[in-house]
This record gives structure tokens, C-alpha cells and sequence, in this order.
DNA sequence: GGCCATAGGGTATACGTATACGCATAATAT
DNA sequence: ATATTATGCGTATACGTATACCCTATGGCC
């Protein structure tokens, strides 16, 4: 039953010192309730003073469980190789904090948009789950998740919740959000609202946010315009150009809301090198509330997603999922973070 | 020797499709020599074809080598619990792609300083190797890193490189880039020169560049002025305090460098908020060249660190550390650059 | 007092891979 | 032609855990 306590103790040199067997110690530590509490307090008790901790990669293989999870980015390739969009970094915290407290490791990877989807595949084997970070072309990304529900790869994903999509998905409200804003700017009485971002369907997010303003503008009895609207993509240089092209165009507004703060940071510029004074010609609304936004000037009104929500809600999402429980889509609520952009 | 493809293709699957032994399925794709060019094509031809993939947990048991490793954030408890250093996060990136070059996984957790070292313990039983980046007191975090070295634990750690420190340490040449900033400052006029950041060691990053500094001053016959030292953490709020700490002072000064951007954005904000014109009356030197360093304004002179190489340095520091190859303690340049804040 | 249920825990084994060792056959040396 | 070595691969087994199955003792029940 036994050989004396080794180098790395294993369960076995617990079972020797308890005088029990080796199953015996791997039920009490797994809190099997066939093992007397006289007993398990005993293993309990030998396995602390040891250091012992239960082999991951035996226990992995044994059980075909892992225990981990997988974090995914999916990216554009960017000119910057090193660059990561900083609003998913802010949900790293969340997503470790609460993959930590249900006792799940996290491993972490970055895919350029048009890698092989072959490397979410070899995720999904070193473990129980993945979790997908991505933005840039929808279109693009879809054939991946195709496999991967193929696979029967369990997954979730952060974007569009009110789109119908692939696979389990949680995401903001940007319906909510995108009128949240528009009213703020039809409030503050602003009536030519110009919408910054790519309104179709290779990014539904955005499409959600431009949804959400024309049915502000249309509450506010407005025609959204769509000689207003500008393609971007989410970077600073990408709102530079739509904000010019905006200016070149024959169309006055009075307004900008723009699908993120990194593309409002770079209309700022745009306009500001063209003598406009913000807000009081122009008022201008973000997405995201990246740090950065507190730091412009003047300061960017943004609307702020609830991203620790966002990662407990991702966790949970796909934890059920492979624990076969029920799961529904869930949407999050976004608030209006006012600030100088919008203050006249 | 063998029973048919199942549904998760093992390498005994292969060796029945390809007529031989698993052991020698094994020998072929991890690149043994010992088996003929055309056996191993053969093998690939079929794994590939099967979609064939190493169990990690499998080979991790047998060979009890992981191909993994930690990343370890080690922070000070924060009022705002889902913070995160934005600049260890751009470091993320080049250490996820790194990883990923040398086929190795990447395990990602984080902890408040104060936490049970036991942590990092529990992260070295999952992983070949840890990787440290940490801040805060450095005086806390010392017992957490001698306990890693009794264990015979593989780490690396990001820190201060020039100071004698624990374990295998990578850094930027602090020293050096402080020296820079005070010369380029002494460059443009300015002799009354404050420094705000711990100089003490508890904080040797800093301090080294406060040496730095005043290596500048000396170097231009300037005296180090004690006075003109003020304490701060890596965080606006406590940049903020510095700075109106050192404008309640007697002494005058004309210039300001920052052991951090965080500190510089502070320091900022007081000042303008006392009147004073930047950089006409104070000329301001920031660290760590933070995206929102190019947005402020005035825009920030800054120094930028080479978090690209850093990242790649890290992983190869430990792996070699791993391996057993002997490894050295390894600077980076970092970089000076210069902005509006700095521009008379 | 015999019968069955239950608690508590032991026995055997599987998870999928990597490696020490041994054994042929072929290549080379003498 | 025999001894020697290298090449290529099979045999056996270990890594450390989790679980299906089996066994024993105890207690309750009629």
C-alpha cells in the first residue's frame, strides 16, 4: 500500500502516512461524502503539512476535465504588431478575477483575424472552454465559429447580443447605449448627429449603436441622415479620415457619436486642426470610456460598459455551458459617462 | 498492436493506420532521429489527416515538463479593484507572442501583494516557469521571492536590474534613462530640476532613476537638490499630491520629471490648476510612454521602455533558466521621447 | 436471529504519452 | 567470413490521479 514520502509528495505517500489507500485520499480531497469526516480531516490535515498539491496534468488526464480556460483575442492585424485594443485588456482583470475564484486557470492567446482557425481548435484541447475576444470584420470571424460549434467546442463570445449570431454570445446593450447617447445630444439640442463606424453587418456592434441613435433621433421627431454616417473602423487614424470626410462633405452637423473613443479621439483632431471649437460647434460622444477619454481635452463624454459584469458574465456563461446547465444570451446595461464633449 | 480510429484520434489510433508501434508514433512527431525519413512522413501524412493532436496533459505526466508558463501580476491592493497597470499590460502582448514562437503556453493570474505566497507556489506546480511583474513595495515582495528560490522554482522577474536583487532579473536600463531625461531637461535650460518618486528601495526602479538624474545634474555642475525630491506611487491621484506638495514648498523649480507617466499626468493637473503655463513655467518629464501620454496637453516628453524586447527577453531568460543554459542579467535601452511638454 | 441496506474504503484499472531497454537487420570493419 | 556497430523499431512500463466495482462490518428491521 505504500512506499515512504518522496521528493514531490504524490497521494500516494499521503495514503501511506494516513494508512489508507490511495483512492481513499483522492476521495477525501475531492470531497466524496463515502469517506468518514474522522478520515478526511486526517488527509486534510497531512496533505497541508506536505505542501501536497493533486497533480494537475494526472488529474487532467484521468478525468478529461482541465480545469481551464481558454482566452482568445482576435484581432485585425494592425500596423503595430505589439498594440492590443485597451478596452479588452480592461476586461482581463475580471476575466482572471473570476476564473480564479472558481478555481479555473486561464490561458491566454492572441490570433490575427486571418489565422488558421486551427488555433482555436488546439485550445479547445488544452481546455474545457474558450473564450473569444475579437473585433474587426464579422464576416470574417463567422467561418471560425462555424467550426467551432461544428466541434462542438464549448465557447462564448463578447459582441452583438440583439444580431442573431453564432453560438453563445453576451455583450452590452449598444441598442440602449446608442440612444442613451442620441437623446444626451438631442437634449443638449443638437439635431445634426453625425454617426462615426461601420453601420453594416461586419460589425454588428456598431450597427447595434447606430441603431439605437436613429431610434433617439426618431423619438425627437429627426430623420437620421444617412449622408451623416461614416465607415470607421476602431482606431484613432481611422476617425481622423471619417471626420475630414465628414468635414468635406456638404452636410452641416452640429454633433458627432462616434462607435468608440478611439475613433472619437482621432474626429477630435480632425476637427480641432480644422478651427472648430468643441463642443460648442461640434459636441462629440464616444464608446468604451478607455482611460484615455478622462485625459482629452476637453474631456470625452463615453458611454462606459459594465466590463467587470461583462468578464463574471462571460465566466459564468461559458462554465454552464460545459456543465451542460441551461444558458441564455445576456445583454448588459451601459451608462452615459458625461463629461466637457457634451457640457454647454 | 492495435484497435481502430476512435473519436479523439491518440497516437495509438495513428500507429494502427500507419502499421507500427505507438511508441514509434511518438518518436516520429517529436522529432527523434531514430526513425526513417519515410515512417515519419507517413505518420504526419496520417495526423495530419486525422487531425491528430499531442494530449497535453498526457505529455506533460509523462515527460513532467508543461510547456507552460506563468504570468504573474503582483500589485498593491487598489482602490479600484479591476485596475490594472496599463503598462504591464502592453507587455502582455509581446510575451503572449513570444510564447507562442517557442510552443509554449501561457498561464495567467493576479495577485494582491499581500497575498499568500503560496500562490506563486500553486502556479509552479502548472507551469515550467513564472514570470513576475510586479509592483509596488519591493520590500513586501522580497520574502515571496526567496521562498521561490528555496523551491528551486523557475522565475524571472521585470524590476530593476542594476541594484543586487533575487532571481533572475530583467529590466530597462533605468539608470541610463533617467540620465537622459535630466540631460535633455539641463538641455533646454532648466536647473532646478524636482523629481517626483519613491527614491528609496523600496522602490528600486525608481530610484535608480532618481541616480540617473542626478548623474545629469552633476554631469552640468548642477547640485542634487534634496528638497526638490517628493515621494509618489505609480498613480495620478498620487502625482497629483506630490505636485502640490512640492508647490507648497519654498523652493522654486522649473522642471519636473516623473518616475512614472501616472505621476507626470498628476503633477500636471496641479499645476495647471496653480496657473503655472506648461512647459514655459515648468517643463515636465513623464516614464513608461502610456497611450494617454500622447494625449494630454500639453503632449508628454516621455521615456518609452522596449516592451517588445522585453517581453521577448523575459521568456528567453526563462527558458534558458529552464533548460539549465547559464543566463545573465539583461538591460534594455529605453528611449527618450520628446513632446510638448518639454518644447520651449 | 436472519436479512438487507448502508457506510466506509480497498482493488483494479484507465487516461495517453514518453522513454529505457532489447532485438533484429543491415552496414561496415578486419 | 566473422566481429562490430549503427539503424529502426517493438516491448514494457511509468507518470499520478479518478472512478467503477467489490467487499466487509455494522445497524435496523421484522
Amino acid at each position: 500500500m505504500g512506499r515512504p514520502p518522496s521528493v514531490k509528495p504524490t497521494s500516494f505517500d499521503i495514503a501511506y502516512l494516513a494508512g489508507v489507500s490511495q483512492p481513499t485520499v483522492s476521495r477525501a480531497l475531492r470531497g466524496s461524502k463515502s469517506v468518514s469526516a474522522a478520515t478526511r480531516a486526517n488527509i486534510e490535515r497531512i496533505a497541508r503539512e506536505l505542501n501536497y498539491m493533486v497533480d494537475k496534468n494526472a488529474s487532467s488526464l484521468r478525468s478529461q476535465r482541465t480545469h481551464t480556460l481558454a482566452l482568445l483575442f482576435f484581432e485585425d492585424p494592425t500596423p503595430d504588431e505589439s498594440m492590443i485594443n485597451p478596452f479588452f485588456l480592461s476586461m482581463l482583470g475580471s476575466i482572471t478575477r473570476e476564473c480564479a475564484l472558481r478555481g479555473y486557470d486561464l490561458l491566454i492567446s492572441f490570433q490575427q483575424m486571418h489565422n488558421d482557425w486551427h488555433v482555436a481548435y488546439q485550445d479547445s484541447h488544452r481546455s474545457d472552454g474558450i473564450i473569444l475576444l475579437g473585433y474587426g470584420d464579422y464576416q470574417l470571424y463567422l467561418s471560425k465559429l462555424e467550426h467551432l460549434v461544428e466541434m462542438g467546442t464549448n465557447f462564448v463570445r463578447w459582441g452583438s447580443v440583439s444580431s442573431e449570431g453564432i453560438g453563445l454570445t453576451v455583450g452590452s446593450d449598444n441598442v440602449g447605449a446608442g440612444e442613451q447617447a442620441g437623446a444626451h445630444l438631442v437634449e443638449i439640442g443638437r439635431r445634426a448627429i453625425a454617426f462615426l463606424g461601420d453601420a453594416s453587418d461586419h460589425a454588428p456592434e456598431f450597427q447595434d449603436r447606430y441603431t439605437g441613435l436613429c431610434r433617439a433621433l426618431r423619438a425627437a421627431d429627426i430623420v437620421p441622415d444617412a449622408a451623416l454616417q461614416r465607415d470607421a473602423i476602431s482606431s484613432e487614424a481611422s476617425g481622423y479620415a471619417a471626420a475630414q470626410s465628414l468635414l468635406a462633405g456638404r452636410k452641416r452637423f452640429d454633433a458627432i457619436f462616434a462607435a468608440s473613443d478611439l475613433i472619437a479621439i482621432g474626429a477630435m483632431r480632425a476637427l480641432s486642426e480644422a478651427g472648430l471649437k468643441l463642443p460648442q460647434d461640434v459636441a462629440i460622444i464616444g464608446f468604451d470610456d478607455i482611460p484615455a477619454a478622462g485625459l482629452t481635452s476637453p474631456t470625452l463624454t463615453t458611454v462606459m460598459q459594465d466590463m467587470k459584469g461583462a468578464g463574471t458574465l462571460l465566466v459564468d456563461a461559458l462554465l454552464a455551458s460545459i456543465d451542460g446547465r441551461p444558458v441564455e444570451q445576456r445583454m448588459l446595461p451601459a451608462r452615459l459617462i458625461r463629461r466637457q464633449s457634451t457640457a454647454v
